[in-house]
DNA sequence: GTCTATAACCTGATAGAC
DNA sequence: GTCTATCAGGTTATAGAC
């Protein structure tokens, strides 16, 4: 009865259900939103019985918490390209491609998040006015070195991030409406391709930014 | 019995009554979501008996289609700054003030709008597949000419389309982190005309729009 | 047109056998 | 750790008196 090498053990068993769990959540309830989500329906495209989601997370908010959680904490990691670059057309450039890529590879979580900051963000409010506050005054400082290095012009910090987290979120949160105004069709990878160029291209250009070096 | 000159005749009262629905349930939906607003919530809110609500709209659908549909007009509204421009600096300048104007003064119907198109439009797809699509071919066109004209860089018309969209309707949709991000106070007058400047400067200059005259 | 009472239904959560 | 059966609470919608 001991767990063998190879086979499940129990924590192997947890780790898998709730990752069956939290992936089936995250796209219900970008779908439907808190409200509309069930965790009938959770359940069903987890593959698990709805009694089983009540031992893995007692509640349906604490599993929400969850999904929201891991979403905030993927956003801060594509950040970290924005540190280490000589200036805003490799550091700016750099965040746009990664923040595209997640609207492209994970748009649910997009969806949860700005589902969540939409509601007045009952569930993560305390990570917006500490962990949030915190990276945003931190990359506020990274731009106005820029600008007194004479990198870019003197655009408002603050501003200009609200720019790049709205136009590269946008594909994720409307991909839908960008599907329509498509023809129906998602969009190609030569149409991703343009999209990032067209973002990168007006904002790069529209903050003056010089290449360093 | 016969209602006389002045006071409330029974078409008057409809018309009262279904405006302080359609404004109670605008907040509500756009606070709590489809799934998390109820008519007993948008009834107190709009001072009425919930069992009035269904007098005036048979079904909690059908009352929010027609929260959607209204906002959905508003939009168009705002856009015929568009056609009679010179060029994109007045163009694109004015569209770019009226849809700031929207998002600061009617933050609720942007956040519906905004939920409805993440949940896939399950409302007013039919309205994204006619009226925007071509609402939207007619904007492209006009881009288009700018751009044969040398009025502007040959930027993709979609794409310049989807950053205005975003970063103009991100300051209602976003606006809760936004007032996080500034201490928990909604942005004053001067920060409004902050942000509009801001927005107005990164993407004229982003798309070399050339002053025409 | 208004409003109370209630019907019909669904959801989150739990108990308890396996 | 799994799963069936069920409870308790809340929701949409309607019936029917006023």
């Amino acid at each position: 009865m001991t767990p063998s090498a190879r086979p499940s053990s129990k924590k192997d068993i947890r780790r898998e259900n709730e990752k069956l769990i939290l992936e089936a959540a995250e796209k219900v309830f970008a779908e439907a939103g808190f409200g509309g989500a069930t965790m009938q329906l959770i359940a069903d495209m987890a593959g698990l019985p709805k009694a089983n989601l009540h031992y893995y997370f007692p509640t349906k908010e604490s599993l929400y918490r969850r999904v929201v959680q891991n979403i905030f904490h993927d956003w801060l990691m594509a950040a970290d390209v924005f540190d280490a670059a000589p200036g805003p057309v490799e550091g700016l450039g750099a965040y746009i491609d990664a923040k595209m890529e997640i609207s492209r590879r994970h748009p649910a979580g997009s969806k949860v998040w700005a589902s969540e900051v939409m509601h007045r963000a009952p569930v993560i409010q305390d990570y917006l006015e500490t962990t949030l506050v915190e990276w945003t005054e931190g990359r506020m400082a990274v731009v106005r070195r820029w600008i007194d290095e004479g990198k870019m012009d003197p655009i408002d910090p603050r501003h200009l991030l609200y720019m790049l987290w709205a136009t590269t979120q946008h594909y994720a949160d409307f991909g839908h409406q960008i599907e329509t105004l498509n023809g129906g069709q998602p969009l190609s990878d030569t149409q991703w391709e343009a999209a990032k160029h067209s973002v990168k291209t007006v904002i790069l250009k529209g903050i003056g930014a010089r290449p360093s070096g």
